[in-house]
Order: C-alpha cells, then structure tokens, then sequence
DNA sequence: AAAATTTTGCGTAAAATTAACGCATTTTAT
DNA sequence: ATAAAATGCGTTAATTTTACGCAAAATTTT
C-alpha cells in the first residue's frame, strides 16, 4: 500500500501543527523538544507535531500530536502564527500552525517513556529541524508580550506558591529585575491573588506566604474592561 | 481539462488566504468586502481571498487576491489567525489564514472596475459568506488591541493630518471618548509626531497644527525598548 | 451682518501611580 | 556560631494621569 489515493484538480500544500512547550522550573524557562525518529532531519531536536488530519482542527491535531509524541495530556495550547514560507520542508510544501502552551514541569515526569522527549534551556538548546528555530524564538517574544497582560505566568507554577517565586518567573520570562517589594505590591493590589493558608502564629513566623490564583476574581475583572500591565 | 492530476497518499486540505481591510473616512471605520460572482454562497458578501498557490507563502497569496479582487496595489497585510475548523467550506475541508491591513480610503477609489468591491461600515455590514462574519469580528478585536502599542493608526489617515482627525480615528476604533487636550498631550509626549507645516504667523492664527507621523523617530524609540500605550 | 456655536491653543491643580529605598526579624547556608 | 539571604511592613519623592478653565479664532446659524 504505497498508492496514492487523494487527487485534487489543484495542488494542495501539507498542513502541519507544531507546539513550543513552556515549563518552569524555578529559576529558568524550559521548553520541551522531541528527538526526530525518521527522516527528514532524523535524531535532530524539533518542536512536537504532525500533519493535521482531515476530520480534525489545528488545535486539535496540536494536542494529538503533544500527547503522542510527549505523553502529556490535556494540555490547552493556543495558536500564535502559521508559517507558510514555500520551502520550509524539503519533502513537499507544508504550512504549519505554531502554538505554545504552559505547563507545571511537576505534571510531566512520567510521561515519556518510549519517546525521547526532552525539556531544554534556552541555553542549551541545539540546532533544531526545519524552520523550528524561528518558531521558537517567535514563541518566546510572544510568551514575554503576552504574560504582561494576561495571568498565564501561573499555568506554569506550581497550584500554590510564594510571592518570590511568582517574581522569579517574571524575571526569568521578560529578564528584567523587579524591586522585591514593589512587585508584591503591585501584584496584591490587582486582586487576582488569594492566601493559599492561613497564617500561622505564634512561634514560626517569617515564612513566606503562600498565595493562589483566582481565576475566578480575575473573570470578573476582566469582564470590566480592566488590563494586567507590566 | 478537468482531471484530477495532484495526488497524495494522505488526504490534504486546502489552504486560502483571506484579507479584512479597514479604511476610516474620517467619523467611522469602513471595510472592504467583495460579492461573490461563483457558488457557494454565489452573490453574497465576502472578504477579499483565495487558494494559496504552491508557490507562494500565505502573505504573498493575500496581496495577490487582494490586489484580483479589489485592485488595491502593494498593501502590507499582516496575519492575525488561522481557521481550520472541519466544517468552514461546503467544497471541502479548507484551512484559511486570515490577515488584516489598513489602508487610506483616499488611495483606493477607481480601483474597482469590473469587480464588485464595496466599502462597509461597521453597521451596515450584510451576513458574509463562510465563516466571514467570525473573521472580520477577530479583526476588530485584535485592531484595538493593536492599536493601543503600534502607531498602526497612521496608515490609515492622510500622510498630513490634524489632531482632532488623529483622536477620531482613536476614538472610533476603540469606542472610548478621550480629552481633546489630554489626548493631544499625550500623543506629543511620544515623540512620535512632527508638524507638517509652518505655523502660519500674524493674522491667521488658530487654524490647526498639520502633523505627520514620524517613521524615523518611532524606529528609534522602538529599538531602546519603548511601549505605546492608551 | 450679527449672534451663537464649535474648534483650537495653552494652560493649572488635584489625584493617583510609580519608583527607590529603610529596617528589624527570621530562616537558611557555611 | 556566624554570615548571608529572605520576609513582612512600611515611607517618601518623583512622575503620571485626570479633570477642567479660559480666551481667541473659525464656523455655522439666524
């Protein structure tokens, strides 16, 4: 069976879907990269993703394929360019729609077993296949826009944390040094952060309080016209 | 001629381009929609766009179907998303990368000879074939977003042009009243504008200061790390 | 032509926000 | 035990935003 069976009257181009992943492990972004088993450029390092079936999205073939080649489920990805330069793959023409998504790197251990999946550094990451390094740094400029004016820096830590670390991810995504007690203040008075525990008194004070997000505060607000800004 | 003659061994979908073009005549935003000569949805309205062919990019499609269908030259277009839902198009599964570009309505006029391309107001705007109406309501969201951070505005007015004609254009996109003398400090305060003409001395006074929008200096404030923001 | 209205330029003052930093105590690392 | 870093709770000055006044020139209406 090596036929082919789908005709068209016209050429049509492939149509990929591919995922930068975002984790953070609290000092640094990772990103999650699969080792390529087949040629084109095989056992080089590229982004997740497939071809888009016929019966499916490009969201959805995004997820597919994340699960398939990462193990990692339900992840919400969003859409952020299509990439439709006409050589971008030596085997056909194929346009492929970028996402990115943000997941808690603690979600993820266990997931790989018969893939060679790998989360990278931004440091450390290699030459990648195809066109994945342009995807990748347009990934990034758009995570550093996008986190100064929406709370998805929180998808990436842990359900509960500590106002520092909050900061840490800030200052790892947009490398810029907050002043400690300005940033707090500026976050508590957006009213999206809740206090995960109360506070213990008496003997052990001086430990650093844990916060939530509140999704559902943050809802409202949003409905009320009302803008994060970093 | 009507033979089959692109084969596949999987099932690949169609890609077009499509294009919402906004205009502003000076009280209110105005795009650009074509009437559809051929079924399906023959007659009814639609944006400007077409196949991708397979070899072009995306980008190059839509100033090509534009420039088809409407005759406006050598538009700079942008891409704000990619439609791939299954069900958008009755032929067959068509995946479409939708962009958006402003333009001045001054430039356009006599392009449209033999087609039937017609400026809209936001209010008089019919049921679009497709998925159209979906698109164009993505466009106006992403253009006030836009508009808020980028000097986009500019493209769409005179190359000379008032403050009171640049706040209408501000005010019409995002449905927000400003200060005239707040508004107009504002925009100086950026650096971004130089005045066009002269100030005309002794008797004439009091006539409006001509500005334009200054290219150069905005390149410059961008490069050291600069935000607009309203 | 006169009167009324709108547009334009040039401000000011109060309110709100941002930015820079102090300090004592507790926890963690050496 | 000692040094270094983290935490909570502020203050103050500079800057930015917001609301609005007023008179001259231009425009529209009567």
């Amino acid at each position: 069976m090596n036929e082919l069976n789908y005709c068209y009257k016209y050429p049509h181009p492939a149509v990929t879907a591919d995922c930068v992943i975002f984790g953070f492990d609290g000092v640094s972004i990772k990103i999650l990269l699969i080792q390529r088993g087949i040629e084109p450029y095989k056992n080089k390092w590229a982004l997740p993703g497939g071809f888009v079936c016929i019966d499916e999205s490009a969201e959805e073939c995004a997820r597919r394929e994340l699960e398939e080649e990462t193990g990692l489920k339900g992840v919400t990805v969003e859409q952020f360019h299509t990439f439709s330069d006409v050589e971008r793959d030596p085997r056909e023409r194929v346009i492929t729609v970028a996402h990115y998504a943000l997941v808690r790197l603690a979600d993820v251990v266990g997931g790989d077993d018969a893939n060679a999946a790998q989360w990278f550094s931004q440091t450390e990451i290699p030459a990648l296949a195809f066109d994945h390094d342009k995807i990748l740094q347009l990934a990034l400029e758009r995570l550093k826009e996008r986190i100064c004016f929406e709370p998805i820096g929180f998808e990436l830590l842990a359900e509960v944390f500590t106002m520092t670390e909050l900061q840490n991810l800030y200052e790892a995504i947009l490398s810029i040094k907050f002043d400690r007690r300005n940033f707090a203040n500026k976050m508590l008075k957006l009213g999206i952060l809740t206090e995960a525990e109360p506070r213990r008194e008496g003997t052990a004070r001086r430990i650093a309080t844990k916060y939530k997000f509140n999704a559902a505060k943050y809802a409202e607000l949003k409905q009320r016209g009302f803008r994060l800004e970093f």
